[in-house]
DNA sequence: ATTATTGTATTAGATGCTTAGTACAATAAT
DNA sequence: ATTATTGTACTAAGCATCTAATACAATAAT
């Protein structure tokens, strides 16, 4: 996974959603150190104080703790982490669905779009992966 | 429908999302004349300049158009709002898959939270129309 | 002809975000 | 003991957004 900034939201806060993101799928595992605040925004090519700024923000969910000059490290609560994710997914879930039927699609209709739009992308992903051979 | 507007992203855009919605949904028809600049603000308890600068936008995707001294107007061309239409449900729906493959959901998986989401929100729905008698 | 409405443009000020630069305290590494 | 690393804090400057206050031109309404 890299970094992906848009321009039309805070950074701050784009950065402490990657890092949960990264968090939630296993990249950072529970009890991991993270790299340091100078070496992250190097990465992420930001200001040292705004990629400090979005992990203060995750200090305060409780996702990761400071010690004060050994790092950063990811909780050890790894089914925090995993009830997290769950929420996420739910969350992802209501909001989507909500948008398609202020578009005005029924449940059906959502299924189908879902359904075949998945296909579509695993047909896709076969390409990338296939070798040319009939 | 109402004006709901966060504080996380530019005020204009939002407005100019929400006042594409209200077209592509039927809120606002086609050839129908849209309040004036100063009345939409009004409604939408933001500065006339900020609500210019959201009209113009959608005026440089073609979905509006002004006249002079008249008004705003919604475009006449009905097919291109159903055709926008569609390409907004297949955005939402491949901007949600990638989220939550993202999150590591399985094609599987996230028809089944669909799925579940769907019935339960339909559940509450009848829950709340409901007359109380079983 | 006069008035009111509408789109449009401009300037100024307040606020939040981001970067840049610097500094300090605590402690791990040597 | 000394050095390097780490989290943390602060100030200043640049920039975009938003609000506020006007102003002007075109034309619909009267």
């Amino acid at each position: 996974m890299t970094w992906n900034l848009a321009g039309d939201r805070p950074i701050w806060l784009q950065l402490t959603e990657q890092i949960q993101l990264r968090i939630l799928t296993g990249e950072y595992r529970a009890g991991d150190k993270l790299p340091s605040v100078r070496e992250l925004a190097a990465q992420a090519a930001v200001n040292p104080n705004t990629m400090q700024k979005a992990l203060t923000e995750l200090e305060r969910s409780g996702l990761i703790y400071a010690q004060r000059t050994s790092g950063r490290f990811i909780t050890q609560d790894g089914e925090r982490i995993r009830e997290l994710r769950r929420r996420m997914a739910q969350g992802e879930t209501r909001q989507f669905l909500a948008r398609m039927e202020e578009l005005g699609f029924s449940a059906g209709e959502i299924l189908e779009l879902v359904r075949r739009q998945a296909e579509a992308e695993e047909g896709k992903a076969e390409e990338d992966s296939d070798d040319g051979t009939a």
